[in-house]
RNA sequence: CGCGGGGUGGAGCAGUCUGGUAGCUCGUUGGGCUCAUAACCCAAAGGUCGCAGGUUCAAAUCCUGCCCCCGCAACCA
């Protein structure tokens, strides 16, 4: 029977941005997951890269004067540095725009176009010369400009382009869920899927004419292939398809057992719809799993400095080191679901598990060994107790918990035996039976027990905490294993030296750290997008690139004809409208937007929230406590993502709005009219 | 009807797919212990599981409607 052989990929990462908080999740996330499976026994091959083709590279490499590699090899700098910080395993890392790759695409294309799944057909859309790139409707500034080259406006422009029959595939695409409910995991996601290709598949653009930096379109003068097929294939190029020989494609991917894709909720439909259609028409096998975990989130409404949910990773790994944050990052979020990061989770979280149920217990075991036998491992072990029981249910819920990718339950069920652990000595006082019968066997026994448990702990760690773990093990003077087996009752030594202890996670006092958060940028004005690390766990290629539907459908006419407004209306017609008098509780600013503000408004009773475009003329902290008239009965609507319930009453000067406000103030709620 | 996530003791969450005594962590209070990092152990208080209907012997869980919050897109409702 061959060796069992797991292929793990994370999302290569797209190089015009620096690596983030959620870049760090995924890699930590298939990291843990690699070295879980190596000590497992099995044949591991993880791979990590980074995307560097693209209109957007190419663009941002020339607004600062270097060419795209330059910019390219920048990025990836800083993800070696990641690599090293965080200690991810990773064993190969795949550019697109190595020689490798590009074989790889070619070889992808020959497969696909084999199959008959190309054809050229026209591509139509607004058109941005300086930038030769397509925009869609929506990524227009208003009047038709282009995005980038604000003050130009765009053409109407078709262009040739080759499609892939993504169509034909929707049938054997939901066989393909059907037949393998791994697939696509959680199970929410495939469901999700399935009802994404049961609505039905267009084809797919995947080449672009007049874009430079990407692989040449073979057989297609002056196409190049556009970024999903480009990207995608790189989990294959790398193992050496389109390169003869190529052992680690045939031992990892056609003959492989497990092919698993590691991959933020953000990418799903690329990585478990697209990619498989290319694949099955390459003929090529499958990914056996497409992981798809949540993103990590903020509190945007709380963002200040006592919520203390300001996102600085660097400054946490400076200070309490990459493997206190990969323990975070694993386990504060349910995988799969999203969850919310902040600098007091993370203390809270550090102080709780790492420093005092940890930590401590580390120091206190080993200290009354050390204590009890003059700096050495208990003489005798221990058969018969009740941490037997415990660390056999303990490292049976997190094995099941790491075949199922519940990183959260796995360490749990290690905590849980850290806990009884803590029972345990309490109920057999070793500190009092040093006193009254010295090193006795049956001191021995008890120490013995303690140390074992930290043992079997520390072993189960070793995928989450590849620093600390191995330190924790030489803190009780066991050898660090090359295997799940470790995890069995019994490892560790006697009479063995235990050097002294040291405090592995000093606690931290979470006043002075709070006090130490930084404020943000003031939130009225407009924060750059940079400021504020985004959620999302990684792009595989540019977020932008959802290719235009290929039948070209000429845009909707932008401008609607204003509904003619009658010179006059009737008394009943203008009291349908319901304005009443209302108190400004609170007011902030509508995140991201310029003028909108959302004010929480006192109808006499009724609380409504209330957005307004009032914001480039009054401050939130002036408003608190005005009355304002209020359209009440105005049907909901949302703007910028905040619903709002009515609508603030004011005068517009030249487009600057001024309140309007009742003379003497008046009970809340009363009816204007 | 734009897409998506969510509303469960003070805080943060799990549980919802596969109905059946409401659970975890932190915090709080009282007690214990003193080996350990003011740590560890025990106990207690604290919940209309957003609201309203429905299905069912039984609903946090399934169905319908509604309200609210958050992220993305949409900026003056």
């Amino acid at each position: 029977m061959a060796t069992t052989t797991f292929f793990i990929t994370t999302p290569i990462y797209y190089v015009n941005d620096l690596p983030h908080i959620g870049h760090i999740f995924t890699t930590t996330a298939a990291d843990t997951l690699a070295r879980y499976h190596r000590l497992a026994g099995e044949e591991v091959r993880f791979l990590s890269g980074t995307d560097e083709h693209g209109q957007n590279i190419e663009r941002a490499a020339r607004r600062e004067g270097i060419t795209p590699l330059e910019l390219a090899d920048r990025v990836v700098s800083r993800y070696d540095e990641l690599k090293e910080t965080f200690g991810f395993s990773y064993d190969d890392f795949v550019r697109t725009t190595e020689e490798r790759h590009e074989r790889g695409v070619i070889e992808m294309i020959r497969r696909i176009d084999a199959a008959g799944d190309f054809y050229v057909a026209t591509h139509e859309g607004w058109y941005c010369s300086p930038c030769e790139t397509f925009y869609t409707e929506k990524e227009l500034l208003p009047g038709k400009r282009c995005p980038v080259h604000v003050e130009l406006g765009v053409e109407w422009k078709s262009e040739q382009n080759v499609f892939f029959r993504l169509s034909r595939y929707q049938q054997p695409l939901l066989d393909w869920y059907a037949a393998h409910p791994e697939a696509v995991r959680p199970s929410s996601r495939a469901n999700e899927m399935r009802s994404f290709v049961e609505a039905g598949l267009r084809d797919l653009s995947v080449s672009r004419a007049n874009l430079e930096w990407g692989i040449r379109f073979p057989g297609h003068a002056g196409q190049t292939v556009y970024v999903w097929l480009d990207a995608l294939t790189n989990y294959v190029s790398a193992l050496g398809l389109g390169s003869e020989p190529s052992p680690l494609y045939r031992r990892f991917w056609a003959e492989g057992t497990m092919r698993m894709h590691m991959i933020g909720k953000d990418i799903l439909r690329f990585h478990a719809v697209y990619w498989p259609a290319f694949l099955m028409s390459a003929g090529l096998p499958l990914p056996t799993t497409v992981w798809a975990h949540g993103w990590w989130q903020r509190d945007g409404r709380k963002v200040s400095k006592s919520a203390g949910n300001i996102v600085r990773p660097d400054e946490l790994v400076a200070r309490f080191g990459a493997d206190s944050l990969r323990y975070f990052l694993l386990r504060e979020m349910v995988f799969g679901q999203d969850a919310s990061f902040s600098d007091e989770a993370f203390v809270d979280r550090y102080n709780s598990d790492l420093a005092k149920d940890l930590g401590n217990t580390v120091k206190r075991v080993v200290t009354l060994s050390r204590t009890a036998f003059g700096g050495r491992t208990p003489f005798q072990t221990c058969t018969q107790n009740p941490l037997i029981a415990a660390a056999g249910q303990a490292t049976a819920g997190y094995r099941k918990a790491m075949a199922e990718l519940a990183f959260q339950q796995a360490l749990k069920s290690l905590w849980k035996l850290l806990a009884e652990t803590n029972q345990y000595l309490v109920s057999r006082e070793p500190w009092n039976l040093i006193k009254s019968e010295g090193a006795s066997d049956r001191l021995a026994r008890i120490l013995w027990n303690g140390l074992e448990a930290i043992r079997i702990v520390a072993t189960g760690l070793l995928p989450f905490m590849p620093r600390v773990a191995p330190g924790i093990l030489r803190a009780v003077a066991a050898p660090v294993p090359g295997s799940l087996d470790a995890l069995a009752w019994g490892g560790t030594l006697c009479d063995a030296p235990l050097p002294e202890p040291t405090t592995i996670f000093p606690l931290i006092d979470k006043e002075a750290f709070m006090a130490d958060v930084p404020l943000p940028a003031p939130p009225a004005v407009a924060v750059p997008a940079s400021a504020l690390p985004a959620g999302d766990a990684g792009d595989a290629g540019d977020p932008k690139a959802a290719p235009p539907p290929a039948a070209s459908v000429p845009p909707a006419s932008a401008a609607a004809a204003a509904a003619a407004v009658p010179a006059t209306i009737s008394i009943d017609r203008f009291m349908e409208s319901e304005l009443r008098v209302a108190t400004i509780r609170a007011a902030e600013p509508v995140a991201k937007s310029k003028k909108l503000l959302k004010l929480t408004v006192d109808l006499g009773g009724e609380s409504r929230t209330v957005v307004a475009g009032i914001a480039l003329v009054y401050r939130p902290e002036e408003l608190v406590g005005r009355q304002v008239v209020v359209v009440a009965n105005l049907e909901p609507a949302k703007l910028m993502g905040v619903e709002s319930h009515g609508m603030v009453l004011a005068a517009s000067v030249d487009g600057a709005p001024v309140l309007l406000h009742p003379a003497a103030p008046v009970p809340d709620g009363t009816r204007v009219g």
